[in-house]
DNA sequence: CTGGATCCCTATCGATACTG
DNA sequence: CAGTATCGATAGGGATCCAG
């Protein structure tokens, strides 16, 4: 969880729980995918190259509970499900965007 | 590595690099501690709660790998090691800033 | 003090198959 | 279409002991 308590407590939770948000495996790209459009459980999966299946319907399962996205079903036959970004999804999109500027300044030097 | 590049390509594979480099568990606690003055390793580890040796030196070398740190070693008896932060990492941690703002904008729903 | 080397354990991942 | 269930593989984490 990353506390490190001693030096500024509560704002550094804080902010390991957001970092923690969108820093598991596809968490930022599905949410970026949907915020582009990709409302539909397939067409996400097909946007985020090399999501599986299985880590979707995870990874929305979780964003939904963080309330960054939205799910939304509709009655139809077959049934539809669409997914939209929340006001507080959108806010964190567009808080992370000063982290894509510094991924432009430096090259990514070694990507982990 | 979160490639979606169905989408935006080149700007997202940044960002899921970006991303991976302090979404890690302890990286970004380490990186704010040194900021912070925790130059020492033994600081370090006090200063991060929780935090062990041997994922703190581990971590450590991936910051330095990744240049985000600097590895000081100064020739005394016993040899002292120094960490600083580079103005790459410091310019990470200040483009970090939005998103703890948007972490105190909502408070933390679940934390994954 | 600053780590390196092991051991073990758990979480997580990817693939596959299956359901409403 | 929109997921769920199961399984084996693997990587990450914690604890402990050891070394320069």
């Amino acid at each position: 969880m990353t506390t490190w308590q001693h030096i500024d407590d509560d704002q550094c939770r804080r902010f390991a729980s957001s970092v923690e948000l969108i820093g598991k495996r596809w968490s930022s790209g599905i949410l970026l995918a949907i915020a582009q459009g990709a409302t539909r459980f397939s067409e996400i999966t097909a946007s985020v190259t090399g999501l599986s299946d299985r880590l979707a319907a995870q990874r929305l399962k979780e964003l939904e509970r963080d309330l960054l996205i939205e799910r939304q079903v509709i009655p139809t036959t077959p049934v539809q499900v669409r997914y939209v970004v929340t006001q507080r999804g959108q806010d964190l999109l567009d808080s992370l965007q000063p982290l894509v500027g510094w991924g432009q300044k430096y090259g990514t030097p070694a990507a982990n």
